[in-house]
DNA sequence: CCTACCGATCGGTAGG
DNA sequence: CCTACCGATCGGTAGG
């Protein structure tokens, strides 16, 4: 038994059912110890979930990063970074679910740390944004800051829709929402 | 002491902390009762989560439903929907909280009656997009099923970052964000 | 509406 | 990694 299958078990368990409700009992039926076995590997239940999260917000930081400080135009930056995400959101799936949702079961100080990753993924769309219109490839929205906040709001809302059985791929879901947030629906 | 003081309350305590994370005793002190006497007014927890889940889904489809049926065209009532989605939330902002994101812990008969109200918002969309498409209103996108997926998402996503105390009101962000839907953000 | 309490379950630990 | 268990807390109830 290793920390990372206990971690895995986790994510699954957490992502159907949610930290609170998933009891120490859960976790080790599903990795095949009792339930006092479980502390020979971790801490306490709080560590995996504060493990779970960093890892998952840190999957997108990676990939979204990189287009971001790209030399393309914002329109190609912007639908390149919703490609990113939708591309991460794909292969990891239900730690996404729990990485963007239950953070706040954490206690204070492991929240702090989230909120600090958070805001590093918020200020990556915040900067495609600002550049874009500065550069006048964006019109001059009547506040960027509900701009940005609706595109990720937009994006995050995949994590609950998005089935990786569904009749589109996350690039094609991807293309779907860039087009959408690029050019409006109005024909 | 009345059940709707009680519910009220923990319309509130479900809101800031979640369902399964409130115990009665959380809400007995809410409200100046001992534990065991919140069952003279209510059957079971379940019971208020259930009635606040409906009742705030149900404002949503009173408030959308006459925007969706009126003569006006695709794009003046997909801004309208989003006007009124806005209003609501703004008026029942932790009520929303709640309704939104933990239904999930009801039990499957109480759950499935959720899925039933939450289908007919999701129709509500459709429709505007469907029939705006149909008249040639709309572009004919890649996917009308993910586009409304995303409207959705983006208006629930509000849940999370609008703030009553805010620089916007709930009209001024709808309308933000309906320029956003309809013209999209290329300049 | 309170007193007093129920059985079940929780996260976690001591000792081997 | 198991045995055996801890104190705390959970939703809920009987009887007044």
């Amino acid at each position: 038994m290793s920390p990372e299958r206990i971690e895995e078990a986790a994510i699954q368990l957490f992502s159907e059912k949610t930290y609170p409700v998933v009891g120490m009992r859960d976790l080790s039926d599903a990795v095949g110890l009792l339930p006092g076995s479980l502390y020979v590997h971790i801490n306490k239940k709080e560590d995996l979930l504060q493990r779970i999260v960093e890892k998952g917000i840190q999957r997108y930081l990676d990939a979204i990063e990189p287009v971001v400080e790209s030399d393309q135009t914002a329109p190609e930056r912007l639908r390149g970074a919703i490609n990113a995400h939708m591309r991460v959101l794909a292969g990891s799936l239900q730690q996404t679910r729990v990485a963007f949702h239950q953070w706040t079961y954490l206690a204070p100080t492991g929240k702090r740390r989230v909120v600090k990753l958070r805001r590093r993924y918020d200020a990556l769309f915040s900067q495609i944004i600002d550049e874009g219109i500065e550069a006048g490839e964006f019109r001059a929205v009547k506040s960027a800051r509900v701009t940005v906040l609706a595109i990720i709001g937009m994006l995050n809302s995949a994590t609950e829709w998005f089935s990786p059985t569904g009749e589109l791929t996350a690039e094609q879901v991807a293309e779907v929402l860039a087009d959408g947030v690029l050019t409006g629906l109005v024909a």
